[in-house]
DNA sequence: CATGGTCCG
């Protein structure tokens, strides 16, 4: 592609996203004329030769002018540029040159993935021919960073961690977002503080510029937000050097099966085709083996032979030799000139970018041969046309997935079946044939129960644009759609913020502690729904992270404290965890009975994902399927050895991570040990150095426990430490309580095994992969909640229901203490303990059932209440006081709105029409059965003020 | 009795 000239942006209307034309490009702002907006100084680079050549290649290289021109009359400017624009790796050496980092300054880029931080920081230092002394990258667990690092290549969550160290970032210049079209919740959270960061740093004289770089155009979040950006950034815009792309929909949509359409499409281009790889989209593991094993034994790489050596060296340097000898399995070649018939498909199926007169003849062409009409033949297995075929998916073990960046065996073409990684997250060479199924796996929240199931739904228009993208990266490609045009286009344009999509309390917490309170107004780019800010205060007071908000006090008062409880000394130091909250505050009690290194380790292993290698998924052969069966048998083996028996056994799953992790230490962490008892090697790896981040983190922080380390040989938990480590896992995993159903309440077959949690009227069960599925303790926390075909709960751990009331007391409503068994004054702890019935209850999204409750009673819901407000015993605004601290009239009120889903208007009349229900009570749980009769409360042994009383804190708790 | 994509501190 030639090189354009430069032009100035302003005359360019495309380039000009803002609502408003930015005037900073007209005439110069008041920001150029600050007196380090615009550096004076040139620092001179000294490139190689070819280097020099293939940027003069970039097209970005002729936006240089602009875009500089634009960062220095702006404080924030927007680049959009696709991939292939070489903007991730030339707009830093533009600012370094223009003296950005001269005098202490730094250039910050933040890159929403470790390798991409890593591998830019390297290519960048080369090609401006300076050492990594200088230009340099920091991701979680190591950097390279140097006081003479001027350009600093970083993951976002780093920069994130930095702000809070030192909120106006003081030794950056300049911050890039790459790839801020992502929308990772941090680099949204960044932009939020950036867009704050900029004019505080403006008005002290210091100006900091941001640049956020976008690859596709929908930056309207960024640009019309005016609570973001008061004045719209200008959008500066970069043509990619891309090769063309020629896309073909298919006429008809496959309702169920898009797997085997995958197959067949395939199929067809093997067989008719010119040489070029193929990357096939799906959603997941089983079906990206599956389609492995059809298209392996279509088209077979060895006669005779099943393809389970395929990996071997050997086998392959053997295979090359007899091969060579008789003829070469050439690629079927099509003359294309033979195929000059107009397309079978619609003729708005064919759609292009760029297309040259050749290409337009080879779309026809390959739409008259690839239509997505029934073809019986292609299951024969041909072993004239060996195809090279390869999985990929981000829980593939590292060197499997390293194999589709080697080039295929001669005479072989190559077929990667992958799922969404290799839409963002790797980029294999070679592809010129792509074949999208068009759908895409995604986790779901319920924001309600916090209940997760994954979901196999269509992509955006933006996702699929980008899998078609990946067929153009070496020569012009194809994109096989395998749905048609009209469906495309009743995709969503762009697929919805993960911000938008999960949970945020870490988000909050990590706000909190930057002294943001009122998270509501926090200049989110997309805010997430005001249910999951709500949820994720709630659980940050619950777990004491969050000061409670005031109790007493007039309405207007009590709503404003609504969404903005400042943070605790607790949270605090729980922020200074790099784990989720509910870990953190594990942490936070781990530091008594020498149980510090299992708190660490349990916690570590609950946030690195996937420890365990799945077997469950379709094997690649007979052989393997043997293969996996055994290795199943083995690590359930393992894990129930891991559990022990007996106490150990009661900590469940948490006492299996335990032991492999202790285990696998012991062994000297090796890949050998790992592949034997199926744990994936580089998920231990992970635990092994998260485990050391958190002990450095918890030590550093004033601990008496000096020259603390990570130690291999961490010796099993003593039956005591296992009990008090029962006891962290219950205080971090309070609002995950679940009580069995069993006896009198099991009224319902479908209850069978069943357990009750506050927020669901439905029973949930243990995943059969937990150690405790057949054992069916009588309380347990879990980790999270699946739903699958039943709702199972995953990471399971035993708890005993007195420890409820003592370790949750938040939780817990407490009524009057008992006569018998009488108060007693307990020497130990110079404290008088009484038994008193109490009842466990989530405080599940309360607020919003509080607020009802409270309009209600007002008489804003029903007319006709209104006339009863005056005989109300206390004002309706008492409904918004602390669960706990509700009387009793107030919170059966309370319970039964929450019971029926009851928090609108709609939503009560239903309830109120709908016969009552039964099952295990109105959405609370009863810490104890006494199995003397249903209705009656147990008692549990609590102190009479209920404060946690047996677990210290870190900090000393809030007076 | 099992059904999970992919990233980040």
């Amino acid at each position: 592609m030639a090189l354009e000239p430069a032009k100035p942006v302003a005359k360019d209307p495309i380039s000009l996203l803002g609502s408003q034309p930015a005037p900073a490009l007209a005439s110069p702002s008041p920001a150029s004329q600050e007196p380090s907006a615009k550096p004076a100084v040139f620092i001179p680079v000294d490139r190689a030769p070819e280097v020099q050549e293939a940027r003069l290649r970039l097209p970005i290289l002729s936006e240089e002018q602009v875009i500089m021109e634009a960062v220095s009359e702006n404080p924030t400017v927007i680049v959009c540029g696709e991939t292939g624009s070489g903007k991730t790796t030339q707009v830093p050496q533009f600012l370094y040159e223009a003296g950005y980092s001269s005098s202490d300054g730094l250039i910050g880029i933040t890159e929403p993935r470790r390798v991409a931080a890593v591998a830019m920081s390297q290519r960048v230092a080369k090609e401006m021919n300076l050492s990594q002394r200088v230009v340099s990258y920091q991701i979680r667990y190591e950097g390279n960073v140097t006081k003479d690092t001027k350009v600093k290549f970083m993951t976002d969550g780093v920069l994130l961690r930095e702000i809070q160290k030192d909120f106006l970032l003081s030794r950056y210049k300049v911050v890039i977002i790459d790839e801020a079209h992502e929308r990772s919740v941090y680099t949204d959270i960044l932009i939020g503080l950036l867009s704050r960061i900029v004019s505080l740093r403006a008005k002290k004289q210091q100006p900091l510029k941001l640049l956020i770089m976008s690859a596709t155009l929908r930056v309207e979040d960024f640009t019309q937000n005016s609570r973001l950006f008061s004045v719209p950034p200008p959008v500066v815009k970069v043509d990619a050097r891309q090769f063309p792309v020629t896309v073909h929909f298919n006429k008809r949509t496959p309702l169920q099966d898009y797997s085997g359409e995958c197959f067949r499409k395939v199929c067809k281009i093997h067989r008719m085709l010119p040489p070029g790889g193929i990357l096939v989209f799906l959603t997941g593991q089983a079906e990206v083996h599956s389609l492995c094993r059809r298209l392996r034994r279509a088209f077979p790489c060895h006669r005779g032979r099943t393809e389970e050596k395929e990996d071997s060296v050997e086998e392959m340097r053997k295979f090359k030799k007899s091969r060579s000898k008789k003829a070469p399995a050439a690629l079927p070649r099509i003359d294309l000139d033979n195929y000059s018939a107009l397309p079978m498909d619609e003729g708005d199926e064919d759609r292009e970018s760029e297309m040259d007169e050749e290409d337009d003849a080879l779309g026809s062409d390959l739409d008259l041969d690839l239509g997505d009409e029934e073809n019986e033949e292609g299951e024969k297995p041909d072993a004239s046309l060996p195809l090279h075929v390869l999985p990929l998916y981000s829980l593939l073990a590292p060197e499997k997935q390293a194999q589709v960046f080697r080039p295929p065996p001669e005479g072989r073409r190559l077929c990667v079946v992958a799922t969404n990684v290799a839409e963002t997250s790797l980029t294999i060479p070679g592809i010129k044939y792509v074949v999208d199924c068009g759908k895409v796996k995604k986790r779901f929240y319920d924001r309600v129960t916090g209940v997760s199931s994954f979901r196999v739904t269509w992509v955006s228009q933006a996702s699929a644009d980008q899998r078609a993208g990946r067929a153009g990266r070496t020569e012009p490609g194809h994109c096989y759609r395998l749905y048609s045009s009209a469906v495309y286009s009743d995709f969503e344009k762009f697929s919805p913020p993960e911000i938008t999509r999960r949970p945020v309390e870490d988000l909050v917490l990590q706000m909190k502690a930057l002294n943001i309170e009122k998270v509501i107004n926090f200049p989110f780019p997309s805010p997430p729904p005001l249910e999951a800010l709500v949820s994720a205060e709630e659980l940050l007071i619950a777990l004491g992270a969050l000061r409670e908000p005031p109790q007493t006090g007039r309405v207007k008062q009590l709503q404003g404290a609504k969404l903005s409880c400042p943070i605790s000394p607790l949270g605090k130091i729980m922020a200074a965890f790099p784990v989720a909250p509910r870990y953190a505050k594990m942490l936070a009690l781990s530091q008594q009975h020498e149980c510090l290194p299992y708190v660490i380790t349990i916690v570590a292993a609950m946030t690195i994902r996937e420890l365990f290698e799945d077997f469950d998924r379709p094997a690649a052969s007979e052989e393997e399927q043997a293969q996996l069966k055994g290795k199943k048998a083995r690590v359930s083996q393992m894990q129930r050895l891991w559990a022990g028996q007996g106490p150990s056994l009661k900590l469940g799953d948490m006492m299996v991570l335990l032991g492999a992790v202790g285990a696998c230490e012991f062994s000297g962490c090796t890949p050998h040990f790992c592949d034997t008892n199926g744990l994936r090697y580089k998920a231990m790896m992970e635990v092994r150095r998260l485990r050391g981040q958190l002990t450095t983190a918890v030590t550093s922080l004033g601990s008496h426990t000096p020259g603390l380390f990570v130690d291999p040989k961490m010796k099993p938990p003593t039956e005591g430490q296992v009990t008090f480590l029962r006891r962290v896992v219950l205080a971090g995993l309070g609002d995950h309580v679940a009580r069995r159903i069993r006896g009198e309440e099991l009224l319902d077959g479908k209850w069978k095994n069943g357990y009750k949690t506050p927020l669901l009227d439905d029973p949930v069960f243990i995943h059969p992969s937990s150690v405790l599925f057949r054992e069916l303790p009588d309380f347990v926390v879990y980790q999270e909640i699946v739903e699958t075909t039943k709702m199972y709960m995953r990471g399971v751990s035993a708890v005993e229901a007195e420890w409820i009331p003592a370790l949750l007391p938040s939780y817990c409503h407490f009524e009057k203490p008992l006569e018998e068994p009488p108060p007693a004054y307990w020497p130990e702890s110079g404290r008088v303990v009484c038994h008193r019935a109490s009842t466990f209850s989530v405080p599940p999204h309360a607020r919003r059932y509080k607020h009802f409750a409270k309009f209600l009673l007002e008489g804003e819901v029903f007319e006709s209440l209104r006339c009863h407000r005056n005989c109300l015993l206390s004002s309706p605004s008492t409904m918004l006081k602390t669960w706990a601290k509700l009387q009793p009239r107030t919170e059966s009120l309370l319970k039964a709105l929450v019971s029926r889903k009851a928090d609108c208007r709609n939503a009560l009349q239903e309830a109120w029409k709908a016969p009552h229900r039964l099952p295990a009570g109105p959405g609370q749980l009863v810490p104890q059965t006494d199995g003397t009769g249903r209705g009656s409360v147990p008692a549990a042994l609590t102190p009479i003020c209920p404060t946690p009383g047996t677990l210290s804190l870190l900090c000393p708790s809030e007076p």
